[in-house]
DNA sequence: TATACAAACGCAACAGTGTTGCATTTATTT
DNA sequence: AAATAAATGCAACACTGTTGCGTTTGTATA
């Protein structure tokens, strides 16, 4: 699927607006039927960026189908908006107060990609 | 304001139409831009949480007004699906790839909080 | 106090996204 | 070729974000 292909391509995290506009044509409610799909069979993930847009990347082999767990950081550039998955940047253990247990983790960086900088 | 009230007598993020619903009578809109005022003020800051609903909470005394810098953990139940902020867990230093200059970071757990565990 | 000006408020309207139902097209399997 | 299953497109609706504009309410001033 052409959709797997552009995520596979660049490792940046993408909008649906974004892949639609990859295509000559699409329905919008097909892609977004797909990235559902492929999120639920744990394909891609879904991050939801610095401006509340929703993105979508490619998974690494190693994620856990349906979880999830692949605990990388996100990296958001402010100069060109793109969203990073920094597949190798690893999230460290957070203390949380006592009671609350952890489950799941969302690290997201602001600031000046490499390419900007 | 009757909203910096509510958002100060707890101190969990509501989302918008949560606190909507505290008021007998507001509009949507007044209630947006009031929030929007806020947050440029410094007053509050705005989180998404891990379904992608917009919440705001009360800003912590040592927030710097305009960049929200006041960086801790936001912490999202699965249970009572609230969120928290989480305003003494800090965040630790995170090591990024060459070339990427960090300016602000978004830390969301998710796990049971205190009292649904 | 009456008038003038400014701030707050409410409504209409529009765009974008998420979501579901249903009918049609396309692909598979007998 | 016929029957069945999967993928696609469209209509529709809800909710959020956002702006414009007119009305109400509050404040300052003559
Ligand atoms: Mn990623
Ligand atoms: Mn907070
Ligand atoms: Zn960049
Ligand atoms: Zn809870």
């Amino acid at each position: 699927m052409k959709v797997l292909d552009e995520l596979s391509k660049t490792h940046l995290a993408l909008s649906q607006s974004e892949l639609e506009s990859t295509f000559r044509k699409v329905d919008r409610i097909t892609l977004y039927r797909a990235l559902r799909d492929f999120e639920e069979a744990g394909i891609v993930h879904k991050i939801v960026d610095m401006n509340g847009t929703t993105r979508f990347a490619i998974c690494s082999d190693d994620c856990p189908d349906a979880t999830h767990n692949e605990e990388h950081v996100h990296f958001n550039c402010q100069r060109c908006h793109k969203m990073f998955c920094l597949q190798h940047t690893h999230i460290p253990d957070i203390q949380l107060p006592p009671g609350f247990t952890h489950s799941g983790i969302n690290v997201l960086v602001q600031g000046v990609c490499n390419k900007c900088s």
